[in-house]
DNA sequence: AGCGTAGAGATTGTTCAACAATCCTGCAAG
DNA sequence: CTTGCAGGATTGTTGAACAATCTCTACGCT
């Protein structure tokens, strides 16, 4: 085995291993469970207010009630899922309040991951930015062939990329849940296209703007663009 | 019965009726336990790193393997127990990147809450600010007699009743897992009055900028104050 | 008819005991 | 010094059982 290459190269080398190894050993029957009904949830199927029963799911996911139980909890920690004492599982409704309430949050925390990328913009090495081109290009992809969810995923990604940016594992923890919770909202909305149409462009800006370290014009854009959603969302809210 | 009061005083009433059945109801064993560990983890006799053994526990706690998973999984999600796949469950062990993550979600979220005081500032009820003072005069109370883990948890009980004037169940959420995390980290600093005396003062100010309605400053205070506290716990760290 | 109540049936909360899968330790071999 | 292999201990998962609680229906009362 060749002991080759600088120190930095070969640790590299071994933190991609062992992520892959996580990766792998993630298994946990809980968690399994906890992934297709995530997928179930955030994709529609289950539609909020909906219930889940145990013992139906203990069969269609053949797992033990107690490990379903487990799963739950799992979710019910994401919110994409909430819990009725001696009543059961339930795919939380969430209202307008929920919408300010989550919009709030990722101002807070999106704009000021951005505005922060300007004080330490020496230390971020070159291609940190090519995962956000990447969400960027799929969307535009996505929107030519008219597939409107797939748009609203990657737009997602584009903003769980973004925040990746601070190397704040708390920080990507928040907003994997606060993006869960909106997907969750996206689903009583009826038109998809004019929910996440105009955040194509708007990504794409933001990208160059980032591109150029332009941070402040950054983060100041992407204020008045979550305003902006959040409104959008708002309005389709009232008008359901 | 009377159906007598103002609408405003009945609905007092009513909630806190329901905060009391909810707390009765609160769904037993499993959390029971988790209340117990927690606060041998928060108070110190569950030290980081440690190992919690589910046979032990079991006995200890009188409950069932299934259970006391299900409170590790309560904890796990508050940060104060991590899981180590087929190896079981830790006290985890923060270290001065952590510190760093910390504050920086402290300061994004508190400022950001103080700051927007400002504009709802009329919507405010009188009384709002009651809960800080009785937290400042319990850490003062408490620093008298010489209480310094007291004089600690009642630091940070303002500043969880501070994040709790934005009427945001989200960012209540995420401040009780950060301070509980917080929690952890002390209990590696061998001089809690030197940690927390600082602060008692400081937090009456704070407390005192807030009933004076100087929003501004009181953010402005709030960011130094945070900027010091950090560094305060990193040099302890670091001398440890 | 309207209302409150009792009971049956279904669902969730919790426990227990057993087995499977995985990890750690110590030791022997190369 | 590293590698490979038992053996023992711990965790992961299951299924069954029972208790507690909720929902729904049917009944009786005013």
């Amino acid at each position: 085995m060749s002991t080759g290459g600088a120190d930095e190269g070969r640790q590299a080398w071994l933190r991609t291993v062992a992520d892959d190894v996580a990766r792998l050993d993630r298994s946990s029957s809980a968690e399994r469970a906890a992934d297709i009904l995530r997928r179930s949830i955030t994709e529609g199927a289950l539609p909020p207010g909906a219930q889940l029963s145990e013992i139906e799911l203990t069969e269609v996911l053949e797992v033990s009630r107690n490990t379903l139980r487990e799963a739950f909890r799992l979710l019910t920690h994401e919110g994409l899922l909430v819990y009725k004492l001696h009543r059961g599982v339930f795919v939380p409704e969430l209202d307008e309040r929920d919408v300010i309430d989550l919009y709030r949050l990722r101002r807070v925390l999106e704009v000021d991951v951005v505005r922060g990328l300007a004080e330490r913009d020496p230390e971020l090495p070159a291609g940190r930015l090519e995962p956000l081109q990447a969400d960027v290009e799929a969307a535009e992809a996505a929107a030519l062939v008219d597939r409107w969810p797939a748009v609203g995923t990657a737009n997602m990604r584009f903003h769980e990329h973004l925040i990746g940016l601070a190397d704040s594992t708390r920080m990507d923890a928040m907003t994997g849940r606060l993006l869960a919770e909106l997907r969750l909202l996206f689903h009583v909305i009826a038109t998809p296209r004019e929910l996440h149409e105009p955040y194509i462009a708007r990504n794409r800006g933001l990208f160059e703007l980032l591109e150029a370290r332009k941070y402040e014009q950054a983060a100041a854009d992407l204020h008045q663009y979550l305003l902006d959603s959040e409104q959008g969302i708002l309005e389709a809210f009232r008008a359901r």
